[in-house]
DNA sequence: AGCACGCCGACT
DNA sequence: GTCGGCGTGCTC
């Protein structure tokens, strides 16, 4: 029997199978989506077994080492959808299967030294170090600076080495005891009043139960339960423990809401489909406080009762701690989450929950669009729009594509939710190709909140310098008189803080990167987004020495400073990268504000979503037109987006809520229909202007990146590259290019950029696997090449 | 991606 | 004459 592999080394040479002899032993456990080991030229590493034959045209065959798996990890339809993510995004086969499992499964190898023989001469540094250790690491050698050495000891036969796949996922186990039989639980003596508890409670609760568990309830001591376990009492066993993120917490359960009549004509045709095993894809278009929600959990349920399963997919940022219980509270432990919060150990016991068929539910971020299910019975993604659904790195899929494909392969229903679509999304819904729902009232028939819109310029008129209109100010004054709550937003992208130099205007940049270096107060350091280098703030400008420089820019913590100064009897919380870096401290922070201890949440991003405190009624955005100046044509898109989200956080109860918005560009229709939060006359508008400028949903666009660290050599083979697609593609598309990508060099390599809009290129996908396959040479003056099949980030 | 093989300049 | 630089090509 021959196995076909796909190894795990991400080049192109090596995007292919790779046949194995399967030795006689492994014969019924191997078979297609399980993983083995296999020798590699000299190393060993990491298979996927893709198919099995008896005949292959490859004469001299390895054997297979051995398997990983027992069951394949991935099912009949992920391992087909792999091949069309390959197809669709132009990635590595590897990289389309590596990318469907947690990564803690992704095998890690490493490097051993071993003596040859064991009593030889070796110098006596090195005859140290193996008496220390043996088998030696590599990690261990490098750090003696012995690899030379090593080397040539390997060169004489005295050392070998080997390499060892180590798998980092592990089972968390745990001792457990059992009770053994009720009945001899008499025989305990009566003077054994540890025991007795013990048996008392075992008998009260679960039969079964983790050792550590049994110690704190009945404070008996390990002894106790030795001797226990060895008079018979009690059976000792070790399970197999699931991490529970979320085990601290209990879950009230929740019933079902009424829905309202709006609702009702909503969900119908969902369950329609549902019920009769079909795609379809919706477009759930609401308000914020509309109950979408609602129509996601009864959807579920109508699923869950089908015995069928649903994956429910959310913005990294909006998986809160609220949203996570609306889930456990409806449908209990039958819920898996999968998010970045959680370790990389808790992932991967949520993903066996999955595999195994333990939970029917799961609640996560992008990638859980790829979980193990067997029979979906609904996808749902809710805030469609959202950015953080495309995958920037290889594979560049977009998690609404891979929804769509996999529940056609399942004949289910997908659900886009939004209170703001994207564009492509709408004009599908318009089209005709989703089908479009539409809630128009609020469920607690709130009015939607009052928005101010505040001109800056005007404020700067008036001699007002801070970043606090007049308005704003004195609102927030009203709302602590009040003891009511407020939300300060700030978009701090493209616009970070950094340090100029008052007398030379010199901008402190990143060495290696074409960005300007991001002030971080809390090490006092200068910081570089793109290549993480770092350096010390400094004292005089670099440029002219002077010693005026000054930090710009409005960050946070400036923010949470110029309040303070204004009005010190505020008490603020702020949430930013720096403050919620550590694990549960982002639910610290909003159960805190939540309990009042603050008048004031002030952050970026990702206070923009979810959050829902009844006493919060009013909301300020300090500058609504950072994000519209970034070389985007999706700038508008998400100015409206993001205000409209942010309005939402107002008066979501029974006190009425009320917005202000800064900006410097008050006429902008993103910012003046955010007021009305008029999505239909924004998406009109917007179609004009994406109809003249020839975008998305116009047009499709495909993005070619090269980068070397020779600026012409990058724009050379752009330009090659556009000349290539110029002669091959219609006179209706449009290739944009070469020219200089907006972050023209990271890490010290030049970037260069070709931008494709087209209509109908049936042959783009075929010719862009071409010039990939061409560019992509792996030599040491080689350019690197990237394509992004439709971006959503042009930089 | 690794790694071995293999062909030309500065050393014993 | 050898050691070692890193260009080239292979991995079932």
């Amino acid at each position: 029997m021959i196995a076909s592999v796909i190894v795990d080394v991400p080049a192109k040479q090596i995007d292919r199978t790779f046949d194995y002899k399967v030795p006689e032993a492994l014969t019924s456990v191997v078979q297609r989506g399980i993983r083995v080991i296999v020798p590699f030229g000299p190393r060993k590493i990491q298979g996927f077994i893709l198919s099995l034959k008896e005949e292959s045209s490859v004469k001299k065959l390895k054997s297979i080492e051995e398997v990983v798996d027992i069951e394949p990890v991935l099912n009949e339809e992920l391992m087909s959808l792999s091949e069309w993510l390959t197809d669709q995004t132009l990635c590595y086969r590897i990289s389309a299967l590596q990318v469907m499992l947690p990564a803690a499964m992704k095998a890690k190898y490493n490097k051993f030294f071993h003596l040859i023989e064991e009593k030889q001469h070796l110098p006596s540094h090195i005859k140290e170090l193996f008496e220390k250790e043996s088998p030696l690491t590599w990690k261990t050698a490098d750090a003696h600076h012995v690899l030379k050495d090593l080397q040539e000891l390997i060169r004489h036969r005295k050392v070998e080495m080997k390499y060892v796949v180590k798998q980092s996922a592990n089972v968390k186990k745990a001792r457990f005891v059992e009770l053994a039989d009720e009945k001899l639980m008499n025989e305990i003596p009566g003077n054994a009043k540890k025991q007795q508890l013990v048996s008392d409670h075992l008998l009260k609760n679960a039969r079964k139960m983790a050792v550590t568990d049994l110690k704190e309830a009945t404070g008996a001591t390990s002894a106790v339960i030795k001797t226990m376990i060895d008079k018979g009492y009690l059976i000792e066993s070790f399970n197999e423990l699931y991490r529970d993120p979320f085990q601290e917490r209990t879950f009230e359960k929740t019933e079902h809401f009424k829905l309202t009549d709006d609702q009702k004509t909503a969900i119908a045709p969902i369950l329609e489909k549902v019920n009769s095993y079909e795609q379809q894809t919706f477009l759930l278009h609401g308000v914020t406080g509309s109950g979408k929600t609602e129509i996601y959990l009864q959807t579920i349920d109508q699923v869950l009762k089908q015995k069928r399963q649903a994956i429910m997919l959310v913005p990294e940022i909006s998986l809160t701690p609220q949203m996570v219980q609306r889930f456990k509270g409806r449908f209990g432990d039958q819920v898996a989450v999968m998010h970045s919060g959680l370790s990389v150990g808790e992932k991967y016991d949520e993903w066996r929950k999955i595999h195994r068929g333990e939970v029917n539910v799961v609640v996560g971020a992008r990638s859980a669009i790829f979980a193990p299910f067997k029979k979906l019975g609904v996808i749902i993604i809710d805030e469609e729009h959202e950015t953080s659904y495309k995958q920037e790195d290889s594979p560049r899929y977009h998690a609404r594509d891979v929804a769509i494909e996999r529940s056609n392969r399942h004949g289910c229903p997908v659900i886009l939710g939004s209170a703001t679509p994207s564009l492509e999304s709408f004009a599908r819904a318009k089209k005709g190709n989703y089908q479009l729902l539409e809630l128009e009232y609020r469920m607690n028939q709130q009015d939607l909140p009052e928005v101010k819109i505040i001109d800056m310029r005007e404020e700067l008129r008036e001699g007002n310098r801070s970043m606090f209109s007049r308005d704003l100010l004195e609102e927030i004054e009203k709302r602590i008189e009040k003891k009511e709550q407020i939300v300060l937003f700030l978009n701090r992208r493209g616009y970070s803080s950094f340090i100029m130099c008052r007398d030379c205007g010199t901008v402190m940049q990143c060495p290696h990167c074409e960005v300007s270096l991001t002030y971080h107060r809390s090490k006092e350091s200068m910081k570089c987004h793109y290549c993480g280098h770092e350096e010390h703030v400094p004292e005089k400008c670099p440029e002219c020495e002077s010693e005026h420089i000054r930090y710009f820019g409005t960050g946070t913590q400036k923010v949470e400073e110029e309040l303070f100064k204004l009005m010190p009897h505020v008490k603020t919380i702020r949430m930013d990268v720096d403050t919620t870096s550590k694990k549960g401290s982002h639910e610290k922070l909003l159960s805190a504000f939540d309990r009042g201890e603050a008048d004031v949440l002030l952050g970026t991003q990702m206070i923009a979503k979810g959050l829902d405190f009844p006493n919060i009624t009013l909301v300020g955005v300090l500058s609504a037109d950072t994000m519209l100046h970034l070389p985007d044509f999706r700038a508008s898109e998400k100015t409206f987006q993001l205000l409209t989200q942010v309005s939402g956080r107002a008066g979501r109860h029974d006190k009425p809520g009320e917005v202000i918005i800064q900006t410097y560009t008050p006429e902008h229709f993103s910012i003046e229909l955010a007021k009305t939060q008029n999505y239909e006359w924004f998406y009109q508008k917007e179609m004009m202007m994406r109809k003249t400028a020839q975008y998305p949903p116009f047009y499709y666009i495909s993005l070619i990146t090269l980068s070397h660290e020779n600026v012409n050599k990058a724009a050379g083979v752009c330009n090659e590259i556009a000349d290539i697609l110029k002669s091959r593609l219609s006179d209706q598309s449009i290739i944009l290019g070469p020219v200089a990508s907006p972050i023209a060099r990271i890490q010290d390599k030049y970037r260069y950029q070709c931008i494709i809009k087209y209509k109908h290129e049936p042959e783009l996908k075929t010719l862009l696997k071409k010039i990939l396959d061409q560019y992509s040479d792996t030599g040491k003056d080689a350019v690197t090449i990237h394509i992004d099949v439709q971006p959503y980030i042009m930089m």
